[in-house]
DNA sequence: CCGAGTATCTCGCTCGACGAGATAATAGAG
DNA sequence: CTCTATTATCTCGTCGAGCGAGATACTCGG
């Protein structure tokens, strides 16, 4: 394996560049990770993108349909049944009819899917929040403030 | 399953928990983006995938072979030549037999490829840079060390 | 109570990815 | 130098996630 290629500076660099590098890297590194979890628990990438759309809306306390879930992943409504039917096999979710609308199916998920994930992801949790335990405020407010900018950015292109 | 896993405590305290969850929402909204760009460009999230693995390897100074493609991307030997296949005959990449070892297929990226990229993504690059400039030495320790200790938790884990 | 609007589901299809195995080139033993 | 093991890539047949079109079920304003 040579590498004979010499180190070229392709890209304008700075401080800044090898942040944005490693914010790229970790998001890869993430990505990376919950294919794991997927197929170690025989799921595909989607289903865990929709697991964990599902428990962060029930942490706002926002109940999802079928269809505002589909949306939150960019599938069409036939894609989005064949998903919801996958977790529902798999005793991942359970669709419950809403009660003041009966068009609408609600997603709820099941606890032992709760548990599942936070047994593969809690390690990892915790140990990003230990790092952040040495932190002082100014350092903390940088980092927040730099993944709030990130996000909005990222939010705003397309 | 059912365990010690008391509904409360798993999004418990601690200013750092907010912190995780932006994260993750910067890593689902850059996800979005890059899926932006690929129906745009008329390719899948794979192929964007494998263009920003060679783009990687070629800032490292790294030629990259079909295998190690299909290695960094977890597809198997079908599904790479597939995936080059693809990205051929969309004019990103062309292969080059190496001289030292003609079994080995190198990717290299095409110019075009490369332009593209760079102008989709570009504005976003160049907010989060500026987006930097706001912080001081001590802050951007911070932030760098704070993506890195992610990093490298996350490769750590499963 | 009818028709427009909305939410979800069904059907048929495309194509990305997989497993198995073929093909081609290299490296090493004798 | 030839035979064999190994490595790198590609081919073939198959599966299944997601799409487009349209069916079905329910709600609500006139």
């Amino acid at each position: 394996m040579s590498e004979t290629i010499p180190e070229k500076d392709m890209q304008p660099q700075g401080p800044e560049l090898d942040i944005v590098h490693l914010l790229r890297a970790v998001t890869v590194e993430l990505g990376l990770l919950s294919g794991r979890f997927a197929s170690r628990n025989h799921m595909h990438p989607t289903d865990v993108r929709a697991l964990i759309a599902l428990m962060d809306a029930a942490r706002a306390g926002e109940e999802t349909t079928a269809g505002r879930l589909g949306a939150a992943l960019g599938l069409n409504s036939a894609g989005t049944t064949a998903l919801v039917d996958r977790l529902e096999r798999a005793g991942h979710v359970r669709r419950v009819r809403s009660e003041r609308d009966r068009r609408r199916v609600v997603i709820e998920v099941e606890e032992q899917a709760v548990a599942l994930g936070w047994a593969f992801f809690g390690p990892l949790i915790g140990r990003t929040a230990e790092l952040l335990r040495g932190y002082d405020e100014r350092e903390l407010a940088a980092i927040r403030g730099f993944l709030e900018g990130v996000r909005e950015a990222a939010a705003g292109e397309g």
